[in-house]
DNA sequence: TTTAAGTATGAAACCGGTTTCATAAGGTAT
DNA sequence: ATACCTTATGAAACCGGTTTCATACTTAAA
């Protein structure tokens, strides 16, 4: 018997006429339901479903009862580092507790995130984690009232209307640039690929312009610099090059929006031959592994991403199986700075 | 009425009596046999879903069907630069043709990947991408009979027995180290967390091994540096130490099997401030962003595992689709190697 | 001894779709 | 007019589980 003899799919029946049982009690053991069990059947049907290594259709659990365990996540590009253990701390907790994870990414575009969502909840998943582009905001606070939503390191611009987890964006940008401030750089510039509605960026550049305007007495708007994410290389150069010219007496230093952007502003730094130190300092949200490798090592603002996925899965899990009813709740996670010698005093 | 008067679900039943046909007409037209429909009829269901922006129930359409259109992918890490890129890859080629990814992580651990494994099979995924620990060759082969099959980057033992798709790992390798000859280099260390079963670097320390023995005249065991990644840094910085103090007459040069280890060794050059250049080159495998900026400019080893992972879902696709009789195909995409200042000649 | 309450179980409906099979209506060839 | 095929459709079975409800059997209380 070489050729595809699959031994047909074991189901429930099989199971429960070789227990000489109906397949309530089978159903009933599966869902660990012992009480309503005697003894003598349990261990019958153990063994039966240990003998035929019988494995439940998870579809056909989820039909009935309403209940898939399993949970949607749209991250804004599956391929960055940010994402990536973002979804490492959220799987990690979604597997103790035996849910399976579906996978999206919106690419940050705000139709793609509609769809993905509409396509996951098609899905029937119990719940979803949003990684949310910050365009479709009313729309997924209207969801909400029919599927447990979590969103994860974006907040909508209304707060305490849904769970979320985030960071400290405002205050550990402002702590930065107060940093900065202190080793005695006078001009800071905010280096970004777009601040749109993505609220994390939104809320570094107001805390760039809050703190410039307060403390370092100029408007931020005249130090920023968003390149275009198409043309980037030559763009980002281009920038970098003019903010360098714009203040030829001062101690300047770039800030970063996020590693992306620190990385790309960092290439344009070596080809233009600038020497990072007092007179040109530099850093930013983000560190992959390499800030210490870098230059004379770049100053970072540490996000916890991992715990960030963990806590939002485990906010959303609690909503699931707990209280549908409780108030939102919103998990601020504190960024962390490194310093290192990308900025120094003089 | 503001407490949760949720409007029950839409289902195919609604539809059919809303459009006066029986849901067997909704059906066909919803699995586009439009062949078999009046336009008429065709015409008054397609307005009734608009309607009432009905969505059909995946896991009930699943159930009947056998086909849940969606396929289930374990990496051995979610959070690490190579598998997200993977991912990614794989995830792109899904979205556009409407499969849906489901998500899980092995954690290196073959437990885990059984488990894992297990899982996405109980929620009736069409077909398995796995990107293997190594240690479940026979039983995932086994598995292949029942269920498509794609190896990522992490190909079998046995060679042309499942869809792979993977890169030329010894002969990237091998063309490396030869590279590292020419510029007159004349002992290589390699600088790994392990060997153990996972393809790539047994193909790559194999590659290694022979062309030291081949080329450069001594076993290349003598240079094997395996650090333990439960104390990480101190160890490594160990092994490097011991590697540099080794050979003090000789113009050395490391060799690292990852990025992981890349970026780990790199550090421990830094802190025991060792010169890179001439008489001590490194390089290795992967280039997450940084390898321009470290040092004199890292030279590595590129793997498009974007396209890996694409590749990899376009084969299980058709696999699904098309023939599963077809006989196993491997695509192995050539790696690219890009030279920088930490590999030179005096 | 009768009754009430609790225990262990199964039959059948159900979840929301797909698939099989039957059929009525209309057109064609004989 | 009859036989035959095609087309458009629906009734009912089915997928593999869960859930509701009924029931037979104990055991405890009256």
């Amino acid at each position: 018997m070489r050729t595809g003899v699959v031994s047909p799919k074991i189901t429930i029946d099989h199971v429960a006429s070789e227990a000489g049982v109906s397949k309530t009690t089978v159903s009933r053991y599966l869902n660990g339901k012992y009480d309503k069990l005697s003894d003598q059947t349990r261990l019958r049907i153990e063994e039966v479903i240990q003998r035929l290594d019988y494995h439940p259709n998870r579809l056909a659990q989820s039909l009935k009862s309403h209940s898939s365990r399993s949970i949607g996540c749209v991250v804004s590009d599956v391929g960055s580092p940010f994402s990536s253990i973002l979804m490492k701390g959220i799987n990690s907790v979604c597997m103790e507790n035996g849910y399976q994870l579906l996978l999206a990414d919106s690419e940050n575009d705000p139709e793609h995130e509609l769809q993905a969502i509409k396509n996951l909840m098609n899905h029937q998943v119990d719940g979803l984690i949003i990684n949310s582009t910050g365009k479709n905001d009313a729309w997924i606070l209207n969801l909400s009232k029919t599927i447990p939503v979590v969103l994860a390191d974006r907040q909508l611009s209304v707060e305490g209307e849904l769970d979320t987890v985030c960071t400290d964006n405002y205050d550990s940008t402002y702590n930065c640039l107060r940093y900065l401030k202190k080793l005695g750089y006078t001009k800071i510039g905010f280096f970004a690929a777009g601040v749109e509605t993505v609220m994390p960026r939104v809320l570094r550049y107001k805390a760039f312009c809050e703190m410039t305007a307060r403390e370092l007495g100029y408007d931020g708007k005249q130090a920023t610099y968003l390149y275009d994410t198409a043309k980037r290389r030559d763009d980002c150069l281009d920038k970098l090059s003019r903010f360098v010219t714009s203040f030829p007496d001062e101690r300047i230093a770039a800030f970063c929006v996020n590693g992306v952007v620190l990385l790309e502003v960092l290439q344009a730094v070596k080809t233009a031959g600038i020497q990072i130190g007092a007179d040109f300092g530099i850093c930013g949200y983000d560190n992959w592994g390499w800030a210490d490798l870098i230059g004379p090592g770049i100053t970072t603002i540490m996000q916890d991403s991992h715990r960030e996925g963990a806590e939002a899965a485990r906010l959303l899990i609690e909503r699931i199986q707990g209280g549908k009813e409780n108030k939102p709740r919103t998990i601020m996670l504190k960024n962390r700075m490194e310093l290192r010698g990308s900025t120094v005093s003089r």
